[in-house]
DNA sequence: GGAATTTCCTAATCTACTTCATTTTTTATC
DNA sequence: GATAAAAAATGAAGTAGATTAGGAAATTCC
């Protein structure tokens, strides 16, 4: 079992490599670890990669003018994260893409990915399926956050993400789920009676 | 200029097609008119297409427990509009798709898209890039929606999407930036001073 | 072109959630 | 394992935006 095998697992639910194909998507990523608190994208700065959880847990978060943060995005285990909008366009990065435990990532770069695209087109669809996957994804979080009361979304997220909710700081929870740490609190404390 | 001049731009934008595969393409897509107030899509039922708009205005939208709707997506010409849980899933809608105004629709079928993706597999990356793009709008349509007022997003918003602003009912609007008909009423009053 | 329906406005009251300030608990570090 | 630093809890006071209810404009439709 090396560090590639919950990668290609991945990649084989949606499209089917020959082994060389798999060997050539091997050679066009590389394996990044990162420490607890590090950043690998940053405002500021265009974003490189996207990132593939082979172990950990990741977030990616906007700061405010005010200096608050909100979480777009949370990734463990076999999850991607990046700051789409740097990425895609490659332009320069609004968000922070943080570890929030000692992770192993496995990073796909602006540029390979289009060889790879060039390369191998089955790629075109395996892109396809994932990026059509994080829409459909995004669109019930957002109908989420228009119809529902915080408290339903916090039950919800740990009935849907429990796994999530469990290994993440509090704090980044509320501000993924758009509200207060403090009204996070109360709605525990609620709850534990 | 047919009907299916603008379409044919939009996909050019993306991919090169051949004569030949321009007009296999038009075979598998029907066009649709429809009058304002009608319904493409109802909850319950499957949502059979994806539909590109030639013509008038669209709206995606939930109605949630206590009777109130919330919209997901406006659609005016050149964008494309459906309940996509569904439609990808191929399950039943959660979502209203209404027309605003009387619109003339390109639809492709689910059917027709998968053999339309075996046929000219350069449509993976025509819808590749396609729902990179949504992914990437609706993430920035989140983190609004998190960091913002009201009256900062209906501020963004008339900057961004004047053309959608000024052509659909307020109700809608309201319903989509996230607060009650009655604020946004609240805020114009407040601005036209 | 007049009645009916839908949309929009206004203003008072209300509430879900925020903000601020302090304390307690947990985690990290040497 | 003591000390520092970060995260979580608690409670009081404040506010952005919701709700309710009434009426005024627009639109639709026969």
């Amino acid at each position: 079992m090396d560090d590639f095998s919950e990668i290609k697992k991945y990649v084989a639910k949606h499209i089917q490599l020959t082994e060389k194909e798999e060997s050539y998507f091997v050679t066009q990523v590389r394996i990044t670890k990162i420490k607890k608190k590090e950043f690998i994208v940053r405002p500021g700065y265009t974003c490189r990669f996207r990132s593939y959880v082979v172990k950990g847990a990741m977030r990616a978060y906007l700061v405010d003018s005010k200096g608050q943060s909100h979480t777009i995005a949370f990734a463990i285990e076999d999850w991607w994260i990046s700051d789409m909008n740097s990425y895609l366009n490659q332009e320069p990065a609004t968000l922070f893409v943080e570890a929030l435990e000692d992770s192993t990532l496995i990073q796909l770069d602006y540029l390979s990915e289009h060889r790879l695209l060039e390369t191998i087109p089955k790629f075109e669809r395996f892109f396809r399926i994932v990026s059509q996957r994080s829409f459909a994804f995004l669109q019930r979080r957002m109908l989420s956050n228009l119809s529902k009361t915080a408290e339903e979304r916090y039950d919800e997220f740990m009935q849907k993400y429990s796994a999530i909710a469990n290994r993440v700081p509090q704090y980044a929870l509320a501000s993924y789920l758009g509200f207060s740490t403090e009204f996070l609190s109360k709605i525990r404390n609620k709850k534990s009676k």
